[in-house]
DNA sequence: GCCAACGTTGGC
DNA sequence: GCCAACGTTGGC
């Protein structure tokens, strides 16, 4: 079992639409980045615990718990010529983007990220780092139960 | 809206 | 394979 960080924007997916989507699950879809999609296709497993991070908004921070419910998959809208997250390099045979489905656990209270970098424990948190632009990365376990602990 | 940091692209 | 130019991310 794995931890991890998701990042997304509120305008796009929050918690709260996440919740109230049918299964309250959906596909991580749209990303293009080639670590966060090796960490999607390779290392991702069903169960692995996932903190919801909402970015680029009035309060960015952690606001939720999601959990991986289907391993990685071809990103369809990579073969979708209208979606804007169309490659025309990707081919069905040979897809380069790949996509895991997310299901809300939970809710839980908004730690933002000033309150995540006041917290030693947390020093080596890749979303803290500067310049992070990774949507998706792994959490050590103790970082991860640090942070339950505290919500 | 600014801007630093980063990833990707493409000419050479 | 180098690297400048460009586009994007995301906190502030």
């Amino acid at each position: 079992m794995r931890y991890w960080l998701i990042k997304s924007e509120p305008s796009d997916v929050s918690i709260d639409s996440l919740a109230m989507m049918s299964q309250q699950t959906i596909a991580w879809y749209g990303i293009r980045n080639y670590q966060a999609r090796n960490f999607m296709r390779d290392q991702m497993r069903v169960g692995d615990q996932i903190f919801f991070y909402h970015s680029s908004c009035k309060k960015p921070g952690i606001a939720g718990i999601v959990e991986v419910c289907k391993l990685a998959y071809p990103d369809s809208t990579q073969f979708d010529s209208s979606s804007k997250y169309f490659d025309p390099k990707a081919t069905t045979i040979n897809p380069r983007w790949f996509n895991v489905d997310v299901r809300f656990v939970k809710k839980t209270r908004e730690i933002g990220i000033k309150e995540l970098r006041g917290y030693p424990d947390l020093i080596n948190m890749r979303i803290l780092q500067v310049g992070n632009r990774l949507s998706i990365t792994p959490l050590d376990p103790t970082e991860w139960k640090f942070i339950l602990e505290i919500l």
